[in-house]
RNA sequence: GGCCUCGUGGCGGAGUGGCUACGCAGAGGACUGCAAAUCCUUGUACUCCGGUUCGAAUCCGGACGAGGCCUCCA
């Protein structure tokens, strides 16, 4: 047994050892994406930061005894406004963006979660839950909406750490008529004809913002689990509204022992948006050049996302992508034709330090040199997996072909300038080797007298 | 305005009281017909000002700076 896992806590603000609730069925719950467009870079993170926490625990508790939830939150009003906008139903649009989103996250290596739980295939839960809200005095139904009563929850505001006065005095909150107190919000709302909705106690209407996180979680994890995952500024109010639903709902002080929050990304120094024409799509990154004149390789996209550590700010950059990318194709050649061994303890330990990626990578450039065997482990445990150089050498074949070479005429000059290398006839091999280097392949001579090629551009 | 993070060398990024992290880039060298790759060696740091301490990047206070949340944005 490797030295216990800490964990950064949100609800603490400290770093405590992680003690699940049941060694066999350790429990994860993470925020996934809103199926409207293509995720960006920024949903990324989450993606990969919890994906490397499943493989950890996975690793720590047994593959079996690990459960991941991830979420897939296929109705919201964006999406509404996001189909009529392009005329297709709104079915049409949650399938094809969430089959986007599933290439682009296998593409970062990432496992699949054990569940991946639908909000439209859990619109029951979520009534039943706002019933038991109801009934236990949390919630009331007004002009066809039902809210959540904060002031009916005294511990509220503790995820975030703000009180209610706090909230009350800077909010620009929504006041509407039909809410009692300033800070209510929505469980249930009205659906118009042309919206989508669900017949209720309350009439055909649909869920707000946070209850589909209480019922996905509930229904797969159950009242109460160990790990609760998303990004900051999900915190609040999402997170903090989900507590309030959960906690209340199920007349528990606690909805998950531990709650995870990755810390924010900037691109090239600035916030991303639209308006600011710096918003990067993780699909545009793959398949286009327009961050950095390239593409980027899943792996790629994966280790630069990891080198910062998760609460940190990160700043994605094309310097940072180029960076990776030195650092895994050096890793790569080392680990060229290795069979793994196994992930090193102190790897391991370096992880088990609230996934302290740093201190594991510095790790991982000693064993470059001492032990490729298990470099190759780690880099497989952390999701790099080894068939990359296979499917790199694919992308190779293809990238020769568009450069107008096929592999036989590329053999045959450098055949050539093999046997000019002998008879050290120098100008014709630098004729040739200059005349590859302008189409696209770089050569490189080795040792033992044979010649290597690689695709640069 | 309220609350919360964070400020380490050219860049990225660990490190929570004393002993050079690490990587990339740079410099020097080896190897090479020349390259490339590889290997060896190597310089540069802790935002500022106070305090605690024998001793602080590391603890405390303050200033300045950056970012986030309070607006269904991960």
């Amino acid at each position: 047994m490797s030295s216990a896992l800490k964990i950064y806590n949100t609800l603490t603000r400290s770093k405590e050892f992680f003690e699940p609730i049941d060694r066999s069925n350790v429990r994860l719950y993470v925020c996934g994406p809103t199926v409207y467009d293509y995720a960006h870079i920024g949903n990324a993170r989450p993606i990969i930061v919890f994906d490397l926490l499943f493989r950890l625990l996975r690793h720590l508790y047994g593959e079996n005894n690990v459960k991941y939830v991830r979420n897939i939150t296929d109705v919201d009003d964006k999406i509404n406004a996001r189909a009529a906008e392009r005329g297709i139903t709104i079915r049409e649009l949650t399938e094809k963006t969430n089959q986007i989103f599933q290439a682009d996250v296998k593409a970062l290596g990432c496992l699949d979660p054990t569940v991946q739980p639908r909000a439209t295939e859990h619109i029951a839960q979520m009534i039943q839950l706002i019933e038991r809200l109801m009934s236990a005095g949390h919630a009331y139904a007004a002009d066809r909406h039902v809210l959540f009563s904060v002031p009916s929850m005294p511990q509220y505001g503790e995820l975030s750490r703000r009180s209610l006065d706090e909230m009350l005095a800077g909010a620009r909150v929504d006041v509407a008529p039909y809410k009692r107190g300033d800070m209510d919000f929505v469980l249930w709302k009205p659906s118009q004809s042309s919206e989508p909705g669900w017949d209720s106690p309350w009439g055909r209407g649909r869920p707000g913002w946070h209850i589909e996180c209480s019922a996905m979680s509930w229904a797969h994890l159950g009242e109460i689990f160990d790990i609760h995952g998303g990004g900051i500024d999900l915190i609040f109010p999402h997170h903090e509204n989900e507590i309030a639903q959960s906690c209340c709902a199920f007349d528990r002080e606690i909805m998950a022992h531990y709650w995870m929050h990755n810390g924010f990304l900037q691109v090239e120094g600035e916030k991303m948006s639209k308006s600011l024409g710096n918003f990067v799509t993780i699909h545009e990154l793959l398949a286009s050049e327009t961050f950095g004149g390239r593409a980027w390789s899943g792996a790629i996209l994966r280790l630069a996302m990891l080198r910062t550590h998760y609460r940190q700010p990160i700043d994605w950059t094309v310097k940072a992508l180029e960076d990776a990318a030195k650092v895994y194709n050096d890793w790569m050649r080392a680990i060229d034709r290795v069979t793994p061994s196994e992930p090193t303890e102190e790897f391991i330990v370096a992880l088990n330090d609230d996934l302290n990626f740093a201190k594991a990578e510095a790790h991982l450039h000693i064993l470059k040199k001492s032990n490729p065997a298990a470099l190759a482990a780690c880099l497989k445990f952390m999701g790099f997996a080894s068939h990359e150089a296979a499917s790199d050498n694919q992308s190779e074949e293809a990238q020769l072909a568009k450069i107008g070479l096929t592999k036989s005429d590329l053999e045959q000059l450098i055949s050539q300038r093999i046997e000019a290398r002998l008879t050290k006839n120098w100008t014709e091999s630098d004729r040739i080797r200059d005349q590859l280097e302008s189409l696209g392949v770089s050569l490189k001579d080795n040792k033992d007298g044979t010649t290597s090629w690689t695709v640069i551009s």
